[in-house]
DNA sequence: GAAATTACAGACTTTATTTATCTATAATAG
DNA sequence: CTATTATAGATAAATAAAGTCTGTAATTTC
């Protein structure tokens, strides 16, 4: 089990975002080239950020990725739903008579890795990245 | 991302094994009924519970499955890093200046999962299940 | 309006991981 | 010795992740 690479690029991408907070839209060529990463699939990637409502695109000239909230109301949990979804990281496939109990003890436990992830926001981290500069 | 079926399995098989402490040992054959899975398959995930030292196995004629620790000394994590291993879930694969502290905090994340999962025992299951039934 | 620039969508390929299966070997009880 | 049971290794099949390619749509600039 592990994050998608996809994710890691995700969050990163966010950081950057809400550290620089560009007054005019970044290309996605600029916003991959800083991760080594190819522009078509980083587009893929900030598609699905649009569409969880994390930032919004402009096309054409001058066009490009663009923040949709302030930095101190972007979560890592955000950013992480919008990559990996928010399906449970468990499932019981097993035919149980009742709930499956380690089913409800994993989800509790997945619960408290999310709590630390949608209280944790973008906005703390560009700040302790700007500072160590 | 998502658990494996692996370790679904693996917990099962412990939450069977501690909720009826049979004092002489389980054979696979049995344990993979149970699950609707090959024994072959099962056997594979029992022999890392065994290399974790959760569980020992006895060859031959009665031979099978059995507890090497008591159901209040075996936790949720010491099964799941058995089974998935103790690796970070999440690698930042950039080459950053200094430490990536967007692994950082994915790493304090993760630790609140762990520290759940660390201190669920199966003993705890294993009544609530007997309690049920 | 034409040309350049940029995001979006879908099909596709490649690679890695997970989930198994098969077969042979080793250990043990009776 | 024989039946039973776990272990190891090779291999196959299925699924998921990572990445590419190509064409289309939207927008700006001229």
């Amino acid at each position: 089990m592990k994050y998608s690479k996809a994710t890691n690029y995700a969050l990163h991408t966010m950081l950057f975002l809400v550290a620089h907070t560009p007054d005019k839209p970044m290309g996605v060529q600029q916003l991959a080239e800083r991760q080594n990463v190819s522009p078509t699939y980083l587009s893929k990637i900030l598609t699905k950020l649009v569409k969880a409502g994390l930032i919004e695109s402009a096309s054409g000239a001058n066009g490009g990725y663009r923040l949709r909230r302030k930095g101190d109301e972007i979560s890592f949990l955000d950013i992480i739903h919008a990559i990996e979804g928010t399906a449970s990281l468990f499932d019981c496939t097993l035919d149980h008579p009742s709930e499956c109990l380690i089913q409800q003890e994993m989800v509790k436990a997945e619960g408290q890795m999310e709590d630390y992830l949608r209280n944790k926001m973008m906005s703390e981290l560009a700040e302790k990245m700007l500072a160590c500069q």
